[in-house]
DNA sequence: TGACAACATTCCTTTAAAGGAATATATTCC
DNA sequence: GGAATATATTCCTTTAAAGGAATGTTGTCA
């Protein structure tokens, strides 16, 4: 891929404030699409498709784990533009009301309860 | 201005391939409307357009110079993202094609010649 | 294998961003 | 002051992105 197209699918997944919030989640640990979906109040296709334009930007990747999918953050190898931004946002954006309330709400998830079995 | 929204501007601001491009060129020397313009091969309307939304994500200033108004990269002093980003594009994307040629034609631009004065 | 749950995709609607023509503003030079 | 020019803004059209309902897919467990 040119640089160019691969430096804009980073800063185009990075536009928007839910996307954002779900890498802010992911800074703390890995989560499935239904604790994601739940911490966001968004629908579940919304989340999904979210998480597709993260992943194809290489800012996060999955794997199946059991019955759910967890998506986490990369390490950035695939990346030079997802790395920065990744290494960055770990500092950037802490004293965030918003992000600052939905990180508090992350002990209260808990993916046998959100889900249906 | 909250931390997140004044983030998402800056995203936003670098999610544009014309405007990706009219940070490269400021990158060589400051430039007036019409130079970029040229350079980009697009409207005078959709140039200043472009320049606006940098200026707002504090990515560009501009100053009064003579007949034309010229434009420049800040210092990144009135935002953290903004600075970080201007830093990483120093060295990010210097092997794009398109950004190769683009900044091949910089000393062909004059605004002298560009201008009907 | 059949039912169910998690997730992904499609489709459609609404909303936001980009582009240009036309117009407004402001500055220079006479 | 008036003409001319660089730039900004407005308006409108086209295009892209976001959101949800409905549907498809895959994997799990009985």
């Amino acid at each position: 891929m040119k640089p160019m197209k691969q430096f804009l699918k980073v800063m185009k997944a990075l536009s928007d404030p839910n996307r954002v919030k779900i890498l802010k989640l992911l800074q703390e640990r890995m989560m499935c699409v239904c604790e994601l979906r739940a911490a966001l109040e968004i629908s579940q296709p919304s989340a999904s498709k979210h998480l597709k334009i993260l992943e194809e930007a290489d800012l996060v990747a999955h794997k199946k784990d059991g019955f759910w999918v967890s998506y986490y953050l990369t390490d950035g190898m695939a990346s030079p533009y997802a790395a920065c931004l990744l290494g960055n946002l770990k500092h950037w954006l802490k004293d965030d009301p918003e992000l600052i309330e939905l990180i508090k709400k992350i002990p209260l998830l808990d993916k046998e309860k959100l889900c249906k079995r």
